[in-house]
DNA sequence: AAAAGTACCTGCGCGC
DNA sequence: TGCGCGCAGGTACTTT
């Protein structure tokens, strides 16, 4: 469920139930999921064993669960990743690769399933780093936090959505940078939270080529591009993210409903909702980019 | 430092 | 029906 509306809303999800919330079991089906994890699974799951969830965290498409052993559980959905919440014993989800077991903060027991088709998620414990500014390290409206980041995510920038996100900043980082424009809006470091379907949409929005070099845009065009990148994932956000088919889903196995509202993505051949001439899909950097080729034109 | 390419995985739909 | 290919929402690592 990877990109920023898909995975807030699991954090959303995740957060009405797991604060103060304690873990009382932990079984790693398959330990392919801990690949970034520093210990085994053994280790993983005793670490994880009795500790109590103090909040649910996200920066961009990162997501944390710090606990009261002053370390988190960092989560990462990756392409094809799902974190579903569901009562023991309810019917088994396909692909589920970890499983936690929660005692509520009202005594009510939680299965969180760790379900990934393609394995590029991923689930570890990690120790929490303060963060450049001093500002609290994520977005986590149900708990105030702290300035700390899981170290695993301290390389990401702020997201757009983020209370601190400093979008002049960015537009100046953008304004000296040589590479097209899509690249960038897909660098974490820069910005987080958009991925290929948002980055799409932003530029169709804002009517750029993906390729078009970034310092050759004119800075209030950058102005306008990161803010409707912003609206897009507001947006997203609304409507509980972007489905497809059955791989993105919230914590409940429901799909959100903002495929109705792409005018780029998985659109090509599909008339421009503006001028009507068929989007187009390009193959770019091992993926797809799309586009109108009349409304985005580089220059 | 920045840019670009590759590896990591499974499964689906398509054309032959 | 079966097979190979291209495709899929991301990140980390390597090389230039």
């Amino acid at each position: 469920m990877p990109e920023l509306p898909e995975v807030e809303t699991v954090r959303a999800g995740l957060g009405a139930e797991l604060v103060g919330a304690k873990i009382d079991g932990v079984v790693v089906l398959d330990p392919r999921l801990l690949k970034r994890h520093p210990g085994s699974p053994k280790q993983f799951a005793e670490e994880l064993h009795g500790r109590t969830v103090l909040a649910v965290a996200r920066r961009g498409k990162f997501l944390w669960l710090p606990l009261d052993s002053d370390r988190a559980l960092v989560g990462h959905l990756g392409m094809s990743g799902q974190i579903l919440l569901r009562t023991p014993g309810y019917v088994e989800d396909r692909h589920t690769r970890v499983t936690l077991q929660f005692e509520t903060a009202d005594n009510r027991s939680i299965e969180m399933r760790f379900v990934d088709q393609r394995i590029f998620g991923a689930l570890l414990t990690d120790e929490l780093v303060v963060s450049e500014d001093g500002n609290p390290g994520g977005f986590s409206p149900e708990v105030p936090l702290d300035s700390r980041v899981p170290n695993s995510a301290s390389h990401i920038a702020r997201d757009l959505l983020d209370p601190f996100f400093d979008a002049e900043a960015v537009v100046q980082t953008l304004a000296t940078r040589s590479a097209g424009i899509k690249r960038l809006l897909l660098d974490q470091g820069i910005l987080s939270g958009i991925g290929n379907i948002y980055a799409d949409e932003s530029l169709w929005r804002s009517k750029l080529h993906y390729d078009q070099p970034a310092k050759s845009i004119p800075q209030p065009r950058l102005r306008e591009l990161v803010a409707h990148a912003k609206a897009v994932l507001e947006e997203a956000v609304e409507r509980g993210g972007t489905s497809f088919d059955e791989q993105y889903k919230n914590v409940n196995g429901e799909s959100g409903y903002f495929s109705q509202l792409l005018n780029a993505y998985g659109r090509s051949d599909e008339p421009c909702a503006r001028c009507s001439t068929p989007i187009r899909r390009d193959s770019w950097a091992n993926r797809g980019s799309h586009f109108c080729p009349n409304c985005q034109r580089a220059f």
